[in-house]
RNA sequence: GGGCAGGUGGCGGAACUGGUAGACGCGCUGGACUUAGGAUCCAGUGCUGCAAAGCGUGAGGGUUCGACCCCCUCCUUGCCCACCA
């Protein structure tokens, strides 16, 4: 240890040494307790920024901690490297996506451990990588296997900009959430899996993750979306065919006076009449051009058309129109509603616009009788009346089951459940992403359901390319371009045939790489039981909570299937799902090129140091709240630092004095000071209060700042204050930590060490102090020993002076006592 | 339109289970040391007031001996979803 506090040379030399080391190698610790410390790996672009370091440093926090709790740690880190901004780069500066991510990691990686980042590099991976992604397209194979892969031809979200399909969850207000042009919708051929068989599963035990923050667990419920109701058949007049209706309140069936499908419904095809089929499929045209141009908040008017069909109300055998309409999605429910203008506010505008009859068949409970004309719908519960026949008189609770049951057994439907999650669309038009393992063969599969790839040909590489030639950003998508990939030979039938040329979306690769951690190098499955069984689930997994509908249901739902499969024991990937906040430029605005906020951690570390740019994004907030970057905030984080450096300079002389014996006064008093902060910090760790465990530590160095020991005792006690410091620092400024505790006397790392454990006897009070109220009001302090009780107390407080000055004529009717914190007389 | 999370000094934030609101840091004020100090150390710092005291956690109400915390109404900021039947 020097005078000075330079960060700059002693970061390098003891990343340098942990490296030489092999400190944060996982599995070397035998049988014992494991921890699984993971964060969300990122998409290795040019700089690391604050967000990421924020993100990483709080699982590198709780990683260090807990390899010091003893834990055996597993704390990887990876690439998810396909993916859309690395073709759009690679498009723009007409090089191969492959030589992009190759740098881009070097400098990233290069990044991360000048952070001080406490990873396990060698089990480091990237999903570019073909040993990687053949692992994705295995598990497209068995997903196929499983009946959870299919075919379909859907309305899909597709970005103009971006030239693909993308998900749901990628559209944000109608934009691309990526490169922000507006969505078209679009019908197109894609791959999707099932994950909608997974959904109640996925709602249910969302009940069991009660380690997730709640507002992830809420949205997901919301995203998944179940409704329940009843599915009601109507029989379409003259036409042999049903059309069923989905609806959460079949108490107003009775007030049905119309239907409404989508004005893409399938079954227009064959009811509408033939005179009205040419303005009906304008009508669809129309529309689908209308809701693909719409803006974002925009809510289009409530447009339809008569099909000319007619449907027959099952329970009253009336005939009744059959609108097609466009407030009616046809990806919802069954794609068509029954239209209950009194009762249901959209039904209501409708058949106000259309002029279609509006009959109320539920009254209010107990209120006025709805008069006629209605000015708007009632859609409370309420009391069915007359209008609803043999069902009259009952409540709308009551008679949604009764009625759905009727249904059921009328053979006309029932109960019926539906959820909002739809499956997921995997198709992507482009280049950068795991290819689809399928072929088509016209021969042998004249259908083009697609043939599997034998599991013994994977991986299906991505072909070398001309960037220029292939990556356009136009047309169809690029690996159609390269004949060499398409053309290939039929695996069933060894006669000609074309690749899949789309690729699969990215979140597939990132749905497993959890498992791929545990056993990187493994040849034969995507990992080994025996390793799942070591390391799942992960422990702790730190990410941003934009995830939550997307990526976290995704590999919730991955994780179910591989339970399925065998690879592993649980069917839920993560105990501890940490949330973190955004880390916002000087100006409160979110850190981004277009503000031009952008702080980068290169140039604070080489300014102030690793430590102090982990002090201050630690101390900065709570991990799940967003905090503000501050220059002024992180010259504080380095000028404890600096503090600390002093404090443990001056007194490390002290660092060869014998520890431990019998203190007293000011010695004890130091002791007592330690001891105290120790045990705060420990627990501000565990329940992940990082921000408040370094002010502990501000607060004993504080104290600790202007003692001078005057002899052995008060020496060694200091001495004792600063190993323990070393060791409740680490976690955040480990580079410092490091170089202190060997000052005083440490042969290992911490890392390598032990998290130390607080003496009782030093953290127990003598005195406490209670706080006195009278009527509730703060009128005085009185210090006590600690083994005070009440009676004590009291005395001690109707004595002080000022509380007795309140007590003064008065009578005290009722006093209360709160061990350990106050007295409160209530006086009249 | 629906859902979720927030609103505490000049600022970032503490207060973990209803028990002394404002820990810790930044900033500011004064002092010490110094050729100097943007270094360091010491003291102070919610508001009003000379003081006694009073007032204070977005607003208003309620429960309680006691409310930042629980309940109701409202305002406001941010995020997410959205013709979802």
């Amino acid at each position: 240890m020097q005078e000075r506090y330079e960060p700059q040379a002693i970061e390098p030399k003891w990343q340098d040494r942990w490296e030489a080391e092999g400190l944060f190698a996982a599995g070397g610790r035998g049988d014992g307790p494991k921890k699984y410390v993971l964060e969300m790996f990122p998409y290795p672009s040019g700089a690391l920024h604050m967000g990421h370091v924020r993100n990483y440093l709080i699982g590198d926090v709780i990683a260090r901690h807990a390899r010091m709790k003893g834990f055996d740690v597993l704390h990887p880190m990876g690439w998810d490297a396909l993916g859309l901004p690395a073709e759009n780069a690679a498009i723009k500066d007409k090089r191969h996506p492959a030589e992009r991510t190759r740098e881009n990691v070097v400098s990233f990686k290069a990044e991360m451990k000048r952070v001080g980042f406490s990873y396990d590099w060698s089990r480091e991976i990237s999903t570019d990588d073909p040993a990687y992604y053949r692992w994705s397209q295995w598990f497209f194979l068995k997903f196929r296997e499983m009946g959870l892969v299919y075919r379909r031809t859907a309305h899909v979200n597709w970005c103009p900009g971006c030239q693909t399909v993308i998900a749901n969850e990628q559209v944000k207000d109608g934009l691309c959430e990526r490169s922000s042009d507006p969505v078209v919708i679009k019908q197109m051929a894609e791959w999707a899996f099932r994950i909608t068989r997974y959904s109640e599963r996925l709602l249910q035990n969302l009940d069991g993750l009660k380690e997730w923050p709640e507002e992830v667990v809420k949205k997901q419920r919301n995203w998944i979306g179940k409704s329940e109701g009843a599915e009601i058949d109507f029989a379409v007049e003259g036409a042999g065919e049903t059309i069923g209706i989905f609806t959460t309140r079949a108490d107003t069936i009775f007030g049905c006076t119309y239907l409404a499908v989508a004005p893409d419904h399938p079954l227009l095809e064959t009811i509408v009449p033939a005179e009205q089929r040419e303005a009906m499929q304008a009508f669809a045209a129309d529309q689908a051009r209308k809701a693909a141009t719409k803006g974002r908040d925009e809510e289009l008017p409530k447009e339809g058309i008569d099909t000319g069909a007619r449907a027959i109300h099952p329970f009253t055998g009336a005939a009744l129109p059959i609108w097609a309409a466009n407030f009616v999605v046809s990806d919802y429910g069954t794609g068509a509603v029954m239209g209950v203008p009194a009762h249901d506010q959209r039904d209501f505008e409708f058949a106000t616009a259309y002029g279609l009859p509006i009959v109320p068949v539920i009254q209010p409970a107990g209120g006025e009788p709805l008069q006629a004309p209605l000015d708007a719908a009632f859609t409370e519960d309420g009391i069915l009346d007359a209008g609803s026949r043999t069902f009259a008189g009952m409540s709308s609770a009551d008679a949604r089951s009764v009625i759905a049951g009727a249904a059921k057994s009328g053979g006309f439907g029932g109960p019926a459940v539906t959820y909002r999650q739809r499956d997921w669309g995997i198709s992507r038009q482009r280049y950068w992403g795991t290819p689809i393992p399928i072929v088509y063969c016209e021969g042998c599969d004249p259908e083009g359901e697609g043939i599997p790839v034998p599991y013994d040909q994977l991986p299906v590489e991505l072909p070398t390319i001309d960037v220029a030639a292939v990556l356009t950003g136009r047309g169809e998508p690029p690996l159609a371009k390269v004949p060499s990939f398409v053309n290939t030979t039929c695996p069933r039938c060894g006669g000609p045939a074309r690749r899949e040329v789309e690729t699969m979306d990215t979140f597939v690769d990132s749905s497993w790489y959890f498992g791929r951690f545990l056993d990187p190098k493994n040849d034969d499955l995507p990992f080994s039981r025996e390793a799942a069984d070591r390391w799942l689930p992960v422990d702790v997994y730190v990410g941003g909570p934009e995830h939550s509908t997307m990526h976290l249901l995704y590999f919730r739902f991955w994780t179910m299937v591989m339970e399925e499969l065998g690879l592993c024991a649980d069917e839920e990937p993560v105990k501890r799902l940490i949330t973190q906040g955004i880390v916002n430029g000087p100006d409160g605005r979110k850190m981004s090129k277009r503000w031009g906020n952008v702080v980068a951690p290169a140039s604070i570390i080489e300014r102030y140091g690793a430590d102090a740019a982990r002090v201050f994004t630690m101390f900065a907030g709570p991990p799940d709240k967003d905090i503000q970057w501050s220059d002024e905030q992180v010259e504080g984080s380095a000028r404890f630092l600096q503090r600390v450096w002093r404090l443990a300079w001056k007194n490390v002389a002290a660092a060869a004095l014998p520890e431990g014996g019998e203190a007293e006064g000011r010695a004890l008093e130091i002791r007592r000071s330690t001891h105290r902060t120790l045990k705060r910090v420990s627990e501000d760790i565990e329940r992940l209060s990082f921000n408040t465990a370094i002010a502990r530590t501000m607060e004993m160095v504080n104290f600790l700042t202007p003692i001078e020991p005057a002899n052995d005792p008060e020496r060694a006690a200091m001495a004792e204050a600063m190993r323990l410091l070393a060791a409740m620092l680490s976690p955040f400024a480990p580079h410092l930590a490091e170089e202190v505790a060997e000052a005083y006397g440490a042969k290992t790392s911490l890392q390598a060490g032990t998290w130390p454990a607080y003496d009782p006897s030093l953290v127990a009070a003598q005195t406490l102090v209670y706080a006195v109220q009278v009527n509730g009001k703060l009128r005085g302090e009185v210090e006590v020993e600690a083994s005070a009780g009440e009676d004590e107390v009291r005395a001690a407080a109707e004595a002080d002076e000022k509380v007795r000055a309140h007590l003064e004529g008065k009578t005290i009717r009722k006093a209360i006592f709160v061990k350990g914190r106050l007295m409160n007389f209530v006086v009249g």
